[in-house]
RNA sequence: GGCGCUGUAGCCAAGCGGUAAGGCAGAGGACUGCAAAUCCUUUAUGCUCCGGUUCAAAUCCGGACAGCGCCUCCA
């Protein structure tokens, strides 16, 4: 069965057809990077993560760009007031930027490009455009001709005229019509600024992505993704020039995922509710935060409170209880002889219904909800069989449940996070742990339930959790 | 004003014409010294409302109501 892929461009599912047999280019469009990314940012980071790892997961060969505006009016601005280096503040929020990527599980992309090192690319793409009679300049600035280009609009589904009777936009003197846009601005004192053939200056926008998409993936490339509140005026423009440059489709596939909001509202920096992605992380492990993005589809808007992070939480810890309680019994019965019974068999027909689902729930627009309701119907299938009392069994069954725990690792590939991450401590603290489990064990075989509840309290308000399993108590970290 | 999205149980959320997945919370039961974890059973004659098409609609069409987004920097 094939990837099918909501497509903005036409507004509907369509199946995807990749521009190279067996590869997947991907572009999406990444932070400027004047401040911390916020919890609305960190939306189109997992759910194009999680599309480009399903796409290896069913074995393509991925390539993946995201890009660093690295040069931009917040970030001039930003810079001024803080007194120091546009450049240094940029770099300041990229490193921050990785290290917020990572704790939410998020793969390196295999390239990612910033504005500032890929100037000779941007000012030859203008140059193209202008050669192509699409793009004019005044005064050192350049804009580019949207009345010139035909089928401007098609992304967003305007014309120029239904946007120019509602628009709100300024009206510039210098420009030939209202909706042109600059592909390049002329320096103004102060500005980082670069040498082009109109003078000194910095790109506009919306020509980087462009440029560095084609560079990077070639003219025509499959997949461009983005928040949707990027359709209108980015990706519009982004058409505009990189059609009106290279003249050829430059995307096949449009994604757009939708927004965070607070309360039903949008989250965002301009209307000042928006929370650090870094705050929430403090609060709730990076795979919590993980899951509860990826608890909804991703072109729908999810709302964001405390209490749905605790209810992911929780959900996650189900999931994460069935791998644990996979590893136990194995662990237990590679210690002691046994038969097998049928769960061999139930076991492997388990996995292999559960892949089936998965793959069918992402490969229909990546419908990560449905395809987690396939990892729980997994998670409680297995448990079912494992727990029973009396549970035993020989190599076959050995065998069994490794391949169970090596099902639960190939699903964690695409969503980083089905297996635990490793939460106990040094040796020492595990030495000492287990000392006062074995302290535990004896009082409660004396009845001393006293004793026994104390540890067990005691230990709860340091974050361990003691659970008397029918296999033998055993302890683990909270979340 | 133009374009577009959404409305499913207490909460979250799938479903895209064939008779309501999954998670959280709740109830009952098994297991347990008590808990925890786990399992079993249970929780929407109904999917905002009103019409229509169809043998069949949460799903398609028309209308109403409510909420939201884009059209301006924004993921």
């Amino acid at each position: 069965m094939t990837v099918r892929i909501y497509n903005t461009l036409h507004n509907r599912k369509e199946d995807f057809i990749p521009t190279e047999d067996g590869k997947v280019k991907m572009y999406v469009c990444g932070p400027t990077t004047y401040n911390y990314i916020h919890l609305g940012n960190a939306r189109p980071i997992v759910a194009f993560d999680v599309i480009r790892r399903y796409f290896a997961y069913i074995g393509y060969d991925v390539t993946y760009v995201q890009n660093f505006t690295d040069v931009d009016d917040k970030i001039i601005n930003r810079a001024n007031e803080e007194g120091i280096d546009p450049k240094d503040l940029a770099e300041k929020y990229i490193a921050a930027y990785f290290e917020d990527a990572d704790r939410l599980g998020v793969k390196r992309a295999d390239v990612h490009p910033r504005v500032t090192e890929h100037m000779d690319d941007i000012i030859k793409m203008v140059q193209g455009i202008i050669d192509n009679g699409l793009g004019y300049e005044i005064d050192g600035d350049v804009y580019f001709e949207v009345r010139k280009f035909k089928g401007y609009g098609k992304l967003s589904g305007r014309s120029l005229d239904e946007m120019q009777s509602g628009a709100r936009i300024a009206v510039d003197e210098q420009k030939r019509d209202p909706m042109d846009f600059a592909l390049w601005k002329a320096a103004k004192p102060g500005e980082p600024a670069w040498e082009s053939p109109w003078g000194m200056g910095r790109p506009g926008w919306h020509i980087e992505c462009s440029a560095m998409s084609s560079k990077y993936l070639g003219k025509t490339f499959d997949i461009h993704g983005g928040g949707a509140d990027l359709i209108f005026p980015h990706h519009e423009n982004e058409i505009a020039q990189s059609e009106g440059c290279n003249c050829c489709k430059s995307v096949n596939y449009w994604i757009h995922n939708g927004f965070i909001t607070i309360n039903s509202e949008k989250m965002s920096k301009s209307l000042g509710n928006f929370f650090l992605l870094r705050d929430i992380l403090d609060k709730f492990p990076g795979p919590v935060v993980r899951f509860y993005l990826m608890s909804t589809h991703y072109r729908s808007p999810l709302d964001f409170d405390d209490k749905k992070l605790e209810a992911s939480a929780k959900s996650l810890e189900r999931i994460w209880n069935a791998y644990r309680l996979t590893e136990e019994k194995l662990a237990l019965l590679e210690k002691q002889e046994g038969a097998d019974s049928d769960a061999p068999e139930k076991l492997s027909a388990i996995t292999t219904e559960t892949r089936k689902k998965f793959k069918d729930a992402m490969n229909d627009d990546f419908n990560t909800s449905l395809a987690l309701a396939s990892v729980f119907d997994l998670c409680r299938d297995v448990n079912s069989i494992v727990n029973v009392q009396g549970f035993s069994g020989g190599a076959d069954t050995i065998a069994a449940l490794k391949g169970v725990l090596a099902f639960f690792g190939e699903l964690n590939e695409v969503m980083n996070v089905i297996v635990p991450q490793e939460e106990k401590g040094d040796d020492l603290s595990n030495e000492l742990l287990n000392i006062i489990m074995a302290m535990r064990t004896k009082a409660r075989a004396a009845k001393d339930w006293g004793t026994a509840d104390y540890i067990r309290d005691e230990l709860k308000a340091i974050g361990i959790v003691i659970e008397d399993a029918p296999d033998g108590p055993r302890w683990k970290k909270e979340k």
